[in-house]
RNA sequence: GGUGCGGUAGUUCAGCUGGUUAGAAUACGUGCCUGUCACGCACGGGGUCGUGGGUUCGAGUCCCAUCCGCACCGCCA
């Protein structure tokens, strides 16, 4: 037996037992005639306590220890006369009697703590490593408490896991797909799955009327903090449901995690906008409504005042920023710089400070003072507030305006991590409009519902017709989305029209579904969740990686493992591919 | 495909307007130290300044190219 207990869980009722442990040595800390030592394993740290009244062999063998060297040690549990309140296992020590070195170790390229001397890329080179710090064994622990729990929530609810292939047909709508190249069919290709769209709808079809999974989907796109090319997801799909029915039993599974993760209580049920209010008032489609500083539109209040940037612009608007009238022109002209980034794109910021009677701005050139604490007003600013307003076109500057809410959001400390504000966006336009190619694309997929009402405009109007699809977000951060899908053969050859396939193409690319939906295909919906983000968000962090055992660098490497990598040309020659240069 | 920032000791970083022998902290090694827990003290080893080219009497520093990393834009139904 290797160790009768773990290095987390003894205690002063222990006092006296015999304990075997093993583990990593964490430290070693040598004070002339004693030596502690740290010993770690993934369930804490118990400190192992050797003096000069030691065997000589025990002495000698501690002399040789090293970080990260795995031993074993057996010895006795004390009460320490020194204890330690930062550690659990703070009140104890183990007296050793015997060490035995089950492994050395080779000195760590960076230290194994909670906060590292490691940079990001040694730490991915090294994950094995980093994956031994506290922090990134807490995120991983929380991802496996989220999917117990969503197992937990969804089997109470009567859904089925039910596992759906990864080998399958690559399809020409949304992102990129990752490809296969198949030995038996020379020539033809398999792609993996950006989600299990078509399977769970099929699954629908053949009755299994409540279906999910937690699956691994695979986007060939560029990455982001919040984006890896193999990502996880809460795949959902539900039949003889109404949008309301999918929204109430996944805003169940939310208030079940939210309880049981993070032991947070919602009593209300979630809110819940339209895709219009959250693009007018917060110039995105996932709103952080953690904090409210709504976006004004003032193009009609402020034109014809001789001042050409807003007269020919097409839309203005404002954001308040309360209590910062006292924004110095240091900081005003840094954010006038921060609005004009490429990122942003904005030409320039125009302020008005609003203190008290005082009123101070950029354009009181073009406006009386009296005009200005109109404008204060009608924006909703009260008595000590900042107004920023940007103007330009719609398409850009609310997107712009969104950035510049969210960071005086962030610069004025109204994003607490700790405070949860979830969100159901819903009446989703069913198609965006591309002007590259001239042509519709489905904005959630080409099998999402119209809003029945709007069916009349589906052909004549496309642009006006809204989708039964809804997003669900918490904190900014779109964390799921679905919608309640086609299920009527002839909507369906109507929605390939618009998006442009001939049936021909329609039925190449998507002929097996529409085939299943012959053969009674009942109302249904669904929704996916993005895992990872979900976990992160938990976790309180921005990037999904360290919620990810295993993930990619920002070029979509793995550089633990060097992936991806070249293959020799016999594996080539036997797919019957040739690289070209 | 694009923009920005970065690459200097094992690691994290500093290094001014180009100028003698490139520094700090930490890690590591040695010695001292019996209650440490980020132990302390002293000493020590450790560098192709990402790579290639250029400008210059002289380049870690300036210029060009290139590779790598991070963040973002495009992209992500």
């Amino acid at each position: 037996m290797y160790r009768t207990h773990d290095c987390g869980e003894l205690r002063i009722s222990n006092q006296g037992q015999k304990a075997r442990l093993a583990g990593w040595v964490q430290r070693l800390r040598k004070l002339g005639g004693m030596t502690f030592i740290d010993l770690r394993d993934r369930y804490g740290i118990t400190q192992l306590t050797i003096d000069e009244k030691a065997p000589k062999e025990l002495v000698a063998i501690v002399e040789t220890l090293g970080r990260e060297f795995v031993i074993q040690a057996v010895g006795t549990v004390a009460e320490r006369s020194s204890k330690n309140p930062k550690l659990p296992t703070g009140d104890i020590e183990i007296l050793l009697e015997e060490i035995k070195i089950l492994n050395a170790s080779e000195l760590p390229p960076f230290t194994i703590e909670d906060e590292s001397d490691g940079g990001d890329e040694l730490r991915m080179k090294y994950r094995y490593l980093d994956l031994r710090r506290a922090p990134l064994r807490r995120a991983l622990e929380l991802r496996h408490r989220m999917a117990h729990e969503v197992r937990k929530y969804m089997d109470s609810q009567r859904f089925l896991e039910i596992e759906t292939p990864y080998l399958i047909k690559s399809t020409p709508e949304g992102a990129r797909d990752f490809v296969v190249p198949s030995r038996i069919h020379t020539g033809e290709f398999y792609a993996l799955p950006q989600s299990p769209q078509t399977f769970k709808q099929i699954l629908m079809i053949a009755g299994y009327d409540r279906y999910f999974q937690i699956v691994r989907c695979f986007r060939d796109e560029d990455l982001r903090a919040d984006r890896q090319p193999e990502f996880t997801q809460i795949d959902c799909e539900m039949s003889f449901v109404e949008q309301n029915d999918v929204l109430q039993v996944f805003e169940g599974l939310a208030k079940h995690l939210f309880k049981n993760i993070l032991n947070l209580d919602f009593s209300d049920d979630f809110p819940r906008m339209s895709y219009s209010e959250a693009m007018n008032r917060y110039g995105c489609d996932k709103p952080d409504i953690r904090f409210d500083m709504k976006i004004s539109e003032i193009t009609n209040s402020v034109k014809g005042k001789g001042l050409d940037l807003f007269d020919s612009a097409e839309y203005v608007g404002a954001i308040v920023a309360e209590n910062c009238a006292e924004y110095t022109r240091k900081q005003i002209d840094q954010l006038t710089e921060w609005v004009k980034r490429p990122q942003i794109g904005a030409k320039g910021l125009i302020y008005i400070k609003l203190a008290g009677n005082d009123v101070k701005s950029s354009i009181d050139k073009f406006y009386t003072p009296d005009e200005l604490k109109t404008l204060a007003t009608t924006v909703g600013a009260k008595g000590n507030d900042l107004i920023l307003i940007l103007a330009g076109t719609k398409k850009t500057t609310l997107p712009a305006l969104s950035a510049l809410r969210l960071e005086m959001g962030t610069r004025l400390g109204l994003r607490n991590e700790q405070l949860f504000k979830p969100l159901w966006i819903v009446d989703f336009p069913l198609f965006e409009y591309d002007e590259e190619t001239q042509r519709y694309y489905a904005m959630h997929h080409p099998f999402t519902s119209p809003v029945a009402e709007d069916l009349p405009k589906l052909e004549t109007n496309p642009a006006e017709v809204r989708a039964n699809a809804y997003d669900f977000v918490i904190n900014g951060v779109e964390i799921g989305g679905g919608s309640i899908r086609i299920h009527d053969a002839k909507i369906q050859r109507t929605m390939f029209k618009v998006l442009g396939f001939t049936p021909e193409e329609a039925e190449k690319q998507f002929g097996f579904i529409i085939n299943a939906f012959r053969y009674g295909a009942p109302p249904h919906g669904g929704i996916a969740f993005g895992f990872d983000r979900w976990c992160a968000i938990f976790g309180g962090s921005d990037s999904i990686r360290d919620y990810i055992a295993f993930p990619k660098n920002n070029a979509g490497k793995d550089t633990m493992i060097d992936s991806p990598s070249t293959i020799s040309k016999e594996q080539l020659d036997e797919l019957g591919l040739r690289v070209s240069d």
